[in-house]
DNA sequence: GTGGTCTAGACCACA
DNA sequence: GTGGTCTAGACCACT
């Protein structure tokens, strides 16, 4: 488990937390059933407060991603199937990728290398494929 | 102009308000030198505070999109060149496009489909190319 | 908006709101649109603290009940559509169910009067039905 | 005695080894004067902690449904008789079954949906009903 | 040991 | 004014 926070970047913290833990489940780093460390444990290591770790932990418990019980270590939860409406994600991904694609294009990107940068991006999956 | 503000975009209003015109102006709807409402109007338009919309035109000032004097309306500014380096900005890129591949990932969509999104968007991005 | 946070009771206080903001909206007493008090306002209605209200309008925007934006006071959203796979909904319903029918009856109550109750609970329901 | 414990169950695994108990008391597969696996014995069989059986099993006898004697294995103990008054208990489930409705409802189960539900988990239990 | 809750104070960003 | 984040310390419940 590597994670890193970056006091500058604008995002918040914990949510840097939940996005790191996020990718590394997608990229297979993390796996179903492992151990994330412990909340005082990551804390301490990234030399920030209980709290803030405590809050993406909960934040992915929240969207199903992780297991936590009182007591016990969190653990990365098995894969969900179709977990929303279907149509409803599309709608959401189209929007914010809408935005990334106009922003591209304001900064001088063209529809050729957004094409490729997204398809460069789309290689690195886990290996063991879900489904 | 027609522009949206929605209120369970997790986007700030203000900053929904610049990424539309700036859409815009990338569409070729607006062209350098057309004169936008004024706060006050699009204020009333769009039900919401004065504060708000002032603010976006702000942002778009300081970007040099647009050119605001006392007492006139704001208007289009000439389009800029590219104002970062090419490699800054598709560092920048591929982090949030990383970002909302993961996201997409935990939300049950495929690699193809997420490839298909992204190609049926780009298309839809096919007039006023500048450049 | 009448809310009673019970020191005694065991569930935790944020969860105690989150409750009964739910039960209202259930009732009809809240409809999509309406405001919810601010924050501070509430926290200080209930005399508990800032974050402890917070936490609970949190909740009920993360099950996508609220609309909370920075700046803005929270309102009651508009009530979903077929929200999770219905399956998985009816199971969780099912096992949570049946604890409490085994409960009951551990404590004398016959199948009879539970269906009673059931009955009698369900007939307090918004009375503008949603779809 | 089958006993199962669910990691996802937001109820402490105790408090599910206790339910269980129970409800196989009521309906009749364990009986007064029938003994309990052994802590040890339930607790490997389970995986779980030792620490944790011996808890569940502190609380039935805290409630007077098993005896536990230093040196044997606990065992069912006599029936109780209705150990709360009915308006209190009725009270008490009625507050719990308004939980279960709104939270029903905030996840789009219709009302005769949840009615249906009921009956049909009304129905399985036929069987050692006592009184 | 673990997570869960509540309190408290500070500072920031949005409307 | 509003919500959002981070820090901090205390205490509780579960394993």
């Amino acid at each position: 488990m590597f994670i890193f926070v970056d006091d500058k970047n604008p995002r918040p913290i914990y949510l840097q937390i939940v996005m790191q833990i996020k990718e590394q489940i997608r990229k297979g780093d993390l796996k179903p059933g492992d151990p994330l460390p412990s909340v005082r444990e990551l804390a301490e290591s990234l030399q920030i407060n209980l709290h803030t770790v405590h809050r993406a932990y909960q934040k992915l418990r929240d969207q199903g991603i992780i297991n936590m019980r009182l007591g016990q270590c969190a653990v990365v939860a098995k894969l969900r199937e179709i977990p929303a409406s279907h149509e409803e994600v599309e709608s959401i991904l189209e929007n914010r990728l809408n935005e990334l694609i106009t922003e591209a294009f304001h900064l001088g990107v063209s529809k050729e290398e957004f094409s490729h940068l997204v398809d460069k991006l789309l290689e690195v999956q886990d290996k063991g494929e879900r489904r």
